[in-house]
DNA sequence: AGTGCGATTGACT
DNA sequence: GTCAATCGCACTA
């Protein structure tokens, strides 16, 4: 680690510590808007792996789209915890996506992390990926998880808690945001939830969401 | 207890 | 660009 890396040297998450429940807004989509660009960080065994945060999701308090829609369930309930917990399940039975809790405790919402710019322990998450290209290391909410090596054990975690995972705050000035519709959604499709940092070749889905 | 279906990915034409 | 794999869970009976 160090300069190439694109991070502060120095050790995780001590340099980097965890963002505070305080400075996490409490709506969904101004969460959404506010993760882009921030750290997501995930010790493991081998060492510190993560990025800068390039494209997230909301989904919000009434969202027919969301997986709190129909109330609390064994699978959802993460999103019911206070803001700043992770949400995590098992997609399409491969891919495991990452859900940062928002709203208030009772309240289910959250926002859905869809992609990174790789930045620290990145020949880790090399191995975990079976890919070298950088691109291709978390771009995508199910390559993100496996490169960050996030399953189900992680659900209902705190994230400001800062252990295994957390989020940290930017290390650099965020650039323009961008906005469009969510991406593999069905219901509620047509409503502007998906964020974006604008320029980024490391976000998911296709050119045209993503000019 | 049985069934249908994804907030996706990787392989392939 | 198309398409099948894969499995936990929500829903119906």
């Amino acid at each position: 680690m160090g300069r190439a890396d694109g991070l502060t040297p120095g050790r995780y998450p001590g340099r980097h510590p965890p963002l505070t429940r305080a400075e996490l807004p409490v709506d969904t989509v101004a969460l959404a808007r506010y993760l882009i660009g921030k750290l997501l960080l995930r010790e493991t065994d081998e060492g510190i792996v993560g990025g800068h945060i390039v494209e997230t999701e909301a989904y919000d308090v009434g969202d027919a789209a969301g997986h709190a829609y129909r109330g609390v369930t064994p699978r959802n309930r993460s999103l019911f915890l206070e803001r700043g917990h992770a949400y995590v399940y098992l997609a399409y039975g491969s891919a495991y996506m990452l859900n940062v809790s928002s709203e208030t405790a009772g309240i289910g919402a959250g926002v859905l992390i869809r992609a990174l710019e790789p930045c620290a322990g990145i020949a880790i998450m090399q191995r975990h990926r079976h890919v070298e290209r950088l691109r291709d290391l978390a771009r995508g909410p199910g390559r993100l998880a496996a490169a960050l090596q996030i399953d189900a054990l992680f659900d209902g975690l705190d994230l400001c808690r800062g252990r295994l995972l957390w989020l940290a705050g930017a290390d650099r000035k965020a650039g323009d945001i961008g906005q469009s519709v969510r991406i593999g959604v069905r219901p509620d499709a047509e409503r502007p939830l998906r964020f974006y940092l604008r320029g980024s070749r490391f976000v998911s889905g296709p050119r045209a969401l993503s000019p």
